[in-house]
DNA sequence: CGGTAATCGAGACGGTACGTCAAGTCTTGGC
DNA sequence: GCCAAGACTTGACGTACCGTCTCGATTACCG
């Protein structure tokens, strides 16, 4: 058996509010901001009474992750695959182009800053999103680079996981800390930087 | 003529309730964590009355920011600047070594993570944060690989700031969603990678 | 033919059920007062569900009610009946004084205390209470005192129940409003000074 | 010196919040009754913040205490005093019928339950009463008595003390428990018994 | 150099939200 | 159909802070 606290009996648990509270919860987020987001604004909104947000989430922070695993979970089918069309540049270029549009999207900025934000305060929910929400996703874009590699288009020595890194990295960063736009050229650059590296690159042998 | 009911008459303002406002914001920062930062507890903190911070600072964030400048007032004589051996790898190594290392520090933590989120939720705070904290860095940061492009040691079509979050966008991230450890190891695959790039890269010619 | 939806089958009742709820109750008041007393601590202690209690008692009140009759029938066999020694003011001491020692009795401090508040309130209760409980013993009350009248030691044209409450009344009085301590000394005044009255009394015939 | 607690500062108390709260619980009890009456909604009626209350008062039985002793300064010049027309009987019956009046008022019978109960449950607020509310009141019918005695129409060994709570104490017992009717013919068959005593009074020397 | 106006510490104020407790209703599964 | 258990909505609890507002008591500038 799995099941880590006993106390709230999950079996006899009411998912018609679990829904209730989560979509709330997202939506006010949107509405109000994360700063004003209260559990008793989410509770009022979801017609919903506290005692059951606190039964079943330990903070704000955790009803806000499972926001947005609830918008994930239903709007995947299986876990996330990037394109490969064999060509590596094009296939990233699509990929940062959805992901800058969605964090440019005024729908998604002020939730996802949320959502940055509390796991950047709380380990335990980082834990979660590095888990649930992040890792199928970085699997993902790890994948697609391997197979890059296998078709002799990486370094055979790369390391992925800071290769990942480096690509996203300097993208989120610059949305959270709004250091610079988004654009479709930053994101033209910023992987072209990542593949060609810094130093000189000596021309292709003939 | 001016505005008449214009901000307060910053002459008569008394530098020692500044600092200890200041002061008492970044040490609670340390001690009970943002979450539990309060202008109150600031105010009690200090020995200063709350409206003397409500007259001198717009938002709880502004306080934590003025924290941060003055702190970094007080260590600097002159603007940053990094070390330029000539070894660029050797360089960079170096300045990452010393920021992980604050990074992981304890009495930094907090309040770091503090600032990252008052940023990324205000606009307004970004802006200041990239003109007089983040600025002066970056200006030292983007100076530092210039010089090294002027030695044939990065490729003359490098953006610079693209380069410059290169390579700090995925410490900075790292870092802030607790992703991964920091450790020199890390820094060292971060700067070999950013440096010669995902692609492979052919021999040097002999 | 009767009302369809009538109160709960009480053929079904579990007596157990009935019991564990009236003691717990009655416990409960003297560990945890009057103002501390709830429905879902009754349950709790007695091992019983919330819903039984709400389904044979209105209020909590009721609740602390059925619990003092309990005790009552519990206590006693057939109805109550004060001392008949021929001594009317021996007798009446002697009752009060047994009195008393139950109002100061701090097991019984308590309850009696909420049984005499939610009655104050509860109008439907006082007259259950004027019926169930007190009704019996002021027959008693009665009773004894028509015994002295009819051996003369009382006047003819006495109004037994305004006798009764002139003796009763001041103790309770006291009690509930701790406006003086219940003494046998007290219970001595009291006495002499109802039998007596207020005005002079002549001296008796020679 | 004497003040007991340090921690408000009476004199920046603000009068108008103290009022409004006093007379918002006030008629809050006349129109929800004593067991619906909050702190919350005594707040809101008085357009007063919650904590205001709790900064002022230690309990809600002392916002209703307070709000009688309010009522009551309103009303007095100086000490209450009992008529004394040289007529004892026709003096205590005239007060009785007002007091009777008044318990019998719909406007003020949940007000005095409320009182009551909170003074039954809690002897801080007893002591409070007794020598705040009840004490002038019980001074005045103690001197009444005694004005009586010394024109010899009462005993001279007379007990004041007793012989008040002998007139009054059936009187609010009665009411308090509902257990018969507060009429004119009930006052003055309570005086009569108290004035002649139980015992068979001889008739008066020719 | 004394008058006066702004700032200061302090803290009361009307509010909002917190996280908890209990009320009374409803549902589930066992007997 | 009653029962124990306990999740549910509702509403009040008493507390913590918010941002605004007086209060005297220092300042520090200005006439």
């Amino acid at each position: 058996m799995t099941t880590r606290r006993a106390s709230p009996n999950a079996a006899r648990r009411n998912e018609a509010s679990r829904r209730a509270t989560l979509t709330a919860a997202f939506d006010l987020l949107q509405e109000v901001g994360y700063a004003k987001l209260s559990i008793e604004g989410i509770a009022a909104r979801a017609g919903v009474g506290k005692q059951t947000i606190y039964r079943w989430w330990p903070s704000k922070g955790a009803v806000v992750f499972d926001a947005f695993l609830l918008l994930s979970e239903s709007a995947e089918g299986g876990p996330p695959v990037l394109p490969d069309t064999g060509d590596l540049e094009a296939d990233l270029t699509a990929v940062l182009l959805a992901t800058i549009e969605e964090l440019n999207d005024p729908r998604y900025d002020q939730p996802m800053r949320a959502l940055a934000t509390e796991i950047a305060h709380d380990p335990e929910l980082a834990a979660a999103y590095a888990e649930r929400l992040d890792g199928p996703l970085k699997d993902a874009k790890r994948q697609r680079l391997r197979s890059a590699q296998q078709a002799g288009q990486l370094a055979d020595d790369l390391d992925l996981d800071v290769a990942v890194e480096m690509i996203w990295g300097p993208v989120l960063n610059r949305w959270l800390q709004r250091s610079g736009p988004l654009t479709a050229d930053y994101i033209d650059r910023v992987i072209t930087t990542a593949l060609n590296g810094l130093r000189p690159r000596p021309p292709a042998a003939g």
